[in-house]
DNA sequence: CGTAGTAGTTGACAGTTGCTCAATAACAGG
DNA sequence: CCTGTTATTGAGCAACTGTCAACTACTACG
């Protein structure tokens, strides 16, 4: 097999069993048992596990961020909106998968972290952009990153059962807004 | 040594130890070299790596939460800023140990995220007490919980250079109050 | 005083896992 | 046909988690 098509394979594979446990119960072993091939050739690929995990993490973080497209021309609430309405739909259909990468993704190596850093440095812009401030500042920037974390921990969190589901979107949708008015007006006055 | 003494040390020097390494790098073994006993004995009184992370974890948190008390009669917005300047600061200058801490225990065991969620819900009444809503509602305190993960991503990827110290805590401050008034809002009038 | 039992403690051992090394098989180019 | 690159592997090393049986020390009870 060519040379890339295995990395994609394997990377494959990663994202596969990411579906089920959290990554750093992830042995070696076992993504080259299921690749067909001996542990020493994923080593061959990629030279270390840390490595090796930041693909898998790389690649789950873009497959998380492609749903992330700014629906054409509705109003920027609408948009946020969307966006929301997606990532809870996300969260609720596929929540072990998720949770193993953003929890696990911070316990192991530097190169993982990177690259969840990565991943949410990518958002943000898009973010931006679907709620109509694309040229906002560093501050409104840097408390969206912050804001992008604190929905993943609230969804998470989320118990259906005390807090409805258009509840919880409505709120979040009308506290980004806030968020971002509120560092743009500081920014302009300091 | 007595059986509640030797955990008090080992507990101890595993959070002694997180200061300068995320607790995935931290080996058994260390432990009990520092602890000047053997591997072995840590496992009488640990049943599991798991298990001592998570007390670690779980005695860690407590620490951090101590020093959030709730200063005595100033206004609520006061009272919310010295929490958030205190936080600041305890990044600030112990920044590995808090993510090692943080970001290093969502990785593991389910009894460290656990021991997480534990510190993280009884952190919740602590800052509604402070921001003088300690009656505030489901929502209410889904949101701060969210908000409060969400600070610490801010607190920690802010860089001093883009946006200056005072201005972050400012806005903060004021996000945290606008986040509360409008979760309230909206569980007013469903 | 002695004997038994409990609790702290240990060394040796087993199973797993990340990682290295030298060697083999296949294949492309001159 | 030779040569060099590249995919691939088995054997093995070192580190780490977890287990087991045994040893010591101290206490309780006859």
């Amino acid at each position: 097999m060519s040379s890339d098509d295995r990395r994609r394979q394997l990377v494959e594979i990663g994202w596969q069993l990411l579906q089920t446990r959290p990554i750093h119960e992830l042995a070696l072993d076992e993504v080259a048992g299921q690749a067909g091939i001996s542990r020493t050739l994923l080593f061959h690929y990629f030279p270390t596990k840390g490595d090796y995990y930041a693909a898998v993490v790389e690649a789950a973080g873009e497959r998380m961020l492609k749903p992330v497209r700014v629906a054409a021309e509705a109003t920027p609430r609408e948009r946020v909106r969307t966006l929301i309405e997606g990532f809870v739909r996300l969260v609720e259909r596929n929540r072990i998968g998720y949770t193993s990468l953003v929890r696990g993704a911070g316990g192991g190596d530097v190169r993982v972290v990177e690259a969840m850093a990565r991943v949410r440095d990518a958002l943000v812009p898009k973010w931006l952009e679907a709620a109509g401030q694309p040229e906002a500042g560093a501050l409104a920037r840097l408390v969206l990153r912050g804001w992008l974390v604190g929905m993943e921990e609230t969804v998470l969190a989320w118990n259906p059962q005390t807090v409805e589901r258009a509840e919880l979107i409505e709120h979040l949708t009308t506290s980004l807004f806030a968020e971002l008015d509120l560092a743009e007006r500081e920014a302009g006055e300091p």
